[in-house]
DNA sequence: AATATCGACAACCGCCTATAT
DNA sequence: AATATAGGCGGTTGTCGATAT
C-alpha cells in the first residue's frame, strides 16, 4: 500500500481564484502555518486541490512576495543566472528574495526573452544571433535609439559575467559557465559562487525565515511591513481584517497599522 | 461602437523525485 | 523491494484587459 490520494477528484473547483477562496487559504495558513497541502483544503473549507492551494499561496498570497515588474537589477541577475542555470526557475528564483518561479519565468518569456532577441542573442544558448551580428555591423549603439542602447549595455554586462573567462578553446558561453570553466566563472561572480555550494544560501533569502527583530505576533512572526506588504493594502476585494488579522490584540494591530501608515508616506 | 488581436500573467497539466506504506 | 502518493518543477494553456482596426 502507497500513500493516501492526493485530493479527492470529484466536486475539485478550478479556474481563478476568488477573494473568498483567497481569505479562506490566507486566514487558515496564517492561524496553522503551512502544513501538509493535502489536508489544507479539507481544513481550510475549500473545495481545491492541495496542490492548487499550495500554488495559489507560493505564487500570490505569501506577504513576502514583491509585487510589480522585476526592476532592471533584478532582470540582469535573471539573466545572469539563465545564463548558467538554463530553465531552472525555482533555482533563479531562490536567488532572487520574494520573487517567485512562476513570475521569473512568466517575465522572461514575455519580456527579458524579446529583449534578447532584440539585442541579437538568443535566449536559449545565450550567444549572440549570426544574422544579427550581420546587421549590427551596421547597426552601431550610437545609431540606436535610447532605449536600445540600454539593451547593448545589459548584453555587455551580461557578456562580461560570461566571457570573462574565455580562453583560446572557449565554446559555447553556456559551456564556459557551467562545465569546464566554472570556477573561473564563479571566481568572478560572487552571486554565482554561492549557487553550486552544497548549500547554497540566498544572496538574501527571507522566504519564510521571518527576522527575530520583527514584531512577534501570538501565531506567527510577520515580515517587514514595508514594500513587501503593500499587496496587502491593493486589495480591494476585502478589508484588512478580512485576512483574518483579528487574531491580534489591539496594541499590535495598531502597531501594524501605523508600520503600514509609515511605509507609505 | 464593435470586433479582432496582442500582451501579461494566473493557473493547470504532466512529469520526476523523494518518501511513506 | 514494490507500490503509490506528496511535493516540486517546468511547460503550456486560459483568461482578461489594453490596444488596434
Amino acid at each position: 500500500m502507497g500513500r493516501q490520494p492526493c485530493c479527492d477528484k470529484l466536486g475539485v473547483k478550478k479556474g481563478p481564484w476568488t477573494a473568498e477562496e483567497d481569505k479562506k487559504l490566507i486566514n487558515f495558513i496564517l492561524t496553522n502555518g503551512q502544513c501538509c497541502w493535502r489536508a489544507v483544503p479539507k481544513l481550510a473549507g475549500l473545495r481545491r486541490c492541495g496542490k492548487s492551494c499550495r500554488l495559489r499561496w507560493t505564487n500570490y498570497l505569501r506577504p513576502d512576495l514583491k509585487r510589480g515588474l522585476l526592476t532592471e537589477a533584478e532582470e540582469r541577475l535573471v539573466i545572469d543566472l539563465h545564463a548558467c542555470l538554463g530553465n531552472r526557475w525555482s533555482k533563479i528564483a531562490a536567488r532572487l528574495p520574494g520573487r517567485t518561479d512562476n513570475e521569473i519565468k512568466n517575465h522572461w518569456n514575455t519580456h527579458i526573452k524579446k529583449k534578447l532577441l532584440k539585442m541579437g542573442i538568443d535566449p536559449v544558448t545565450h550567444e549572440p544571433l549570426q544574422k544579427e551580428i550581420e546587421n549590427s555591423l551596421s547597426n552601431t549603439p550610437d545609431n540606436l535609439p535610447e532605449s536600445d542602447k540600454n539593451l547593448v549595455q545589459l548584453q555587455e554586462i551580461t557578456n562580461n559575467g560570461i566571457t570573462s573567462s574565455s580562453d583560446e578553446n572557449s565554446t559555447s558561453p553556456t559551456d564556459q559557465n557551467c562545465s569546464s570553466d566554472e570556477s573561473n566563472f564563479l571566481e568572478n561572480d560572487p552571486l554565482l559562487t554561492c549557487l553550486f555550494e552544497d548549500d547554497p544560501t540566498p544572496v538574501n533569502d527571507v522566504t519564510w525565515e521571518f527576522p527575530l527583530d520583527q514584531p512577534k505576533l501570538d501565531n506567527f512572526f510577520v515580515p517587514s511591513w514595508d514594500e513587501n506588504c503593500s499587496w496587502l493594502l491593493d486589495c480591494q476585494d476585502f478589508g484588512i481584517h478580512d485576512f483574518g488579522f483579528d487574531c491580534f490584540n489591539n496594541v499590535e494591530m495598531n502597531n501594524v497599522l501605523n508600520t503600514l501608515d509609515m511605509g507609505n508616506d
